[in-house]
DNA sequence: TCTAAATTATACCAGTTGGTATAATTTGCT
DNA sequence: AGCAAATTATACCAACTGGTATAATTTAGA
């Protein structure tokens, strides 16, 4: 972490990524307009263009802030723990609280960017599956890691591990994002730790 | 199934309703624009608020055809078995070539309308909720059914079983349609049938 | 077949969209 | 402090947005 000399364009540029990554995840690529932007730094356009190339380059910035914001904060509970039964189980504890988590308050920003870009939005679709490739690795690299040091059974598979936990974790912050209530949240959580505490050795 | 007198703007506002039922699927509410809904149907801006109020009408209407569409398809299936895990295991196996399905090429409805609508479009995020409630209840039942019937074991909490199988759906469709595999889709709809099959007596 | 009513097309509206020159202002280096 | 360069604001653009009167055409019952 070097403090390289940031240009105020620099400072700018993060500065408008930080304030309308919010509203590219809540409204969405396509229903976040240039007047969205502008209302949300307080800067006007000409600063905005001064500063990205169009629309999609800040979109682009946004998905990368809000993903890595995620991330982030995952990283480091896993960190915290040692054993990896102890790091897989922050994925359902993480989850579990999702709508009350600030940065998810809007949503996953992969199924939010996956969902509409899908059909109509060739690189932040890339992005997204990206960004799905990285955290399968992540999940299939704890799992590894946890058969390595021989706290998970041995014929544990891996990216089996893998997909259903994401799938669950995506299913179920869907139901509980547009239904406003946790019951099933929390029931496809306490599933997914009982199968994550069925790996132990 | 009567048939009433189909009147020529009833007949109309159906054929608006088919053409632009997958434009809506594909480019979500807000991408989608009346011009959009023109060059889909051939008819003009006039012609279609002559049959529905605004854009928004359409796009319920459009939610309800597509919605119905799975329901009515999935239904013909499970009306098709006879045995409650063979019913049950209808989900893995539809939705485990969701990809090749024509009306789900361009999405699951619930899915894309609960992730755009949740933060910005009230009316269509309760027909997703409800949606949600429609096809949780249909898996409970089914669940209640092979209990009473003695098929399913009678320690099963149907609520858990729906919960669990309709995020694996969800979450597993999410990936296939955003990579382009159906890798991961394959892992998760083999576990859930595993589940299914675990609940017989 | 005629005709009133229902339906569809035309032509328009004001507001908004993403985007861009150019002018005004800040920066930050000497 | 002075000044060139980098940054931000202003004012504008054509295209498109959702929506609406009104005119033209179909429809279908007598």
């Amino acid at each position: 972490m070097h403090n390289e000399p940031t240009s105020k364009a620099e400072r700018t540029r993060q500065f408008i990524i930080e304030k309308t990554a919010a509203v590219f995840n809540e409204k969405g690529y396509a229903g976040t307009s240039l007047n969205d932007l502008t209302r949300a730094t307080g800067l006007t356009k000409g600063s905005i263009y001064g500063n990205f190339e169009n629309k999609d380059e800040v979109a682009l910035a946004a998905f990368d802030y809000n993903f890595n914001r995620v991330t982030a904060y995952i990283k480091a509970r896993i960190l915290a723990a040692d054993h990896s039964i102890e790091r897989l189980l922050v994925y359902p504890a993480v989850y579990r609280n999702c709508l009350k988590i600030p940065f998810l308050q809007t949503g996953c920003p992969i199924l939010n960017t996956a969902t509409e870009a899908d059909d109509t939005h060739p690189l932040l679709k890339e992005k997204a599956a990206n960004a799905l490739s990285f955290w399968k690795k992540s999940v299939e690299n704890q799992v590894k890691r946890g058969m390595e040091r021989g706290e998970i059974k041995a014929d544990t598979n891996p990216a089996q591990i893998a997909a259903v936990l994401m799938s669950l974790v995506e299913g179920a912050f869907m139901q509980a994002k547009v239904t406003g209530r946790n019951t099933e949240l929390r029931i496809a959580m306490d599933f997914l730790e009982k199968m994550i505490l069925d790996l132990k050795v």
